[in-house]
DNA sequence: CTCCTAATCAACCGAAAGGTTGAGTACCGA
DNA sequence: TCGGTACTCAACCTTTCGGTTGATTAGGAG
C-alpha cells in the first residue's frame, strides 16, 4: 500500500478482525500467536493484519527473544478524529445556518423534501 | 458489500475521493455532476463512489426533476467516533496504570520500551 | 412525439485485499 | 549442535475494488 496516511488508517481499521485485533491491544501487548489464537485462521493471515496496522501507525513491534509483542500506538487515531470533526462540525454549521434561514421565512414551505418549487437554475 | 455498519462506514472513508466528496458536501449539497467535475474519472466513476458512501450511510440521495442531491447524513460520524474513543481512552488508561506501576517501583528499569525483564508468563 | 440532460445499470478489466500452504529466519534450551 | 518455538517471507488463489465503455431509465423542453 501507498497510500497516504489517512487512507491508511481508515482501510486498517475497515476489517472487522483488525478492529478486533485493536480493542484486545487496548488491554494490553500481545504476541502474535496470543493474537491469533481466538481466530481460526493462520497465524500467517493475523501476521498480515499486523503489518496492515503497523504501516497505519496502529501498532508498533519491538522484539523480545523470539517474541514480538504487539503494542497498540492509540495517539494515531488523532489523525481520524481531526478528520471526522472537521467535517461534522461544519455539515452540522451549515445545518444550523439552514435553519435559521427557514425561521427567517415563516411564510415558506414547511415541507422540507419537497420539490415543487420553481428555482430557476 | 454485506459487511457490518463500522466496516463500511471505515472503508468508505478509505477513499481519497470519497473524502473529498463528503468534504464537499459539508459545504452544501450537490448533484452527481456537480460532485464529478473536479476528478478526471467518468461520472459514472463518482456514481458508484456515492453508493458506498450511501450502503456506509454516510450520504442520501433524493430526487428534484431529473436530478438527485447528495446530502452528507453526518450523524454517521458518531458510530466511527464513539469507536475509537473507546479504545483511544482504554489504551491511555493502560498507560497510566503502568505508569502508576513504575512510579511505585523506584528502584526498577528507566529505559521505558526495553523488554530485558524476564516475566515469567 | 422527439430530443437533450441526469443519472444508473451491466459487463468487463487490472490491481489489490485477504486468505492459504510451504519454506526460511531468529532465538532459546538441552 | 540439534531441535523446537515464534514469527516472517514468498508464491499462489479467489474475491473485492475502482475504473472503464455502452446501454438504459427518467424526466423536462421544444
Amino acid at each position: 500500500m501507498v497510500a497516504d496516511p489517512l487512507s491508511r488508517v481508515f482501510s486498517a481499521l475497515a476489517d472487522p478482525t483488525r478492529r478486533d485485533i485493536v480493542a484486545r491491544l487496548a488491554v494490553g501487548d500481545a504476541t502474535v500467536n496470543e493474537l491469533a489464537a481466538p481466530y481460526d485462521v493462520t497465524v500467517q493471515a493475523v501476521s498480515k493484519h499486523l503489518k496492515v496496522l503497523e504501516d497505519a501507525g496502529l501498532v508498533s513491534r519491538s522484539r523480545e527473544a523470539q517474541r514480538r509483542p504487539v503494542h497498540l500506538e492509540a495517539n494515531v487515531f488523532d489523525l481520524m478524529t481531526k478528520w471526522i470533526e472537521r467535517y461534522r462540525r461544519q455539515a452540522e454549521e451549515r445545518y444550523r445556518r439552514l435553519d435559521d434561514v427557514l425561521r427567517s421565512m415563516p411564510d415558506a414551505v414547511d415541507t422540507p423534501p419537497s420539490p415543487q418549487e420553481g428555482t430557476p437554475s
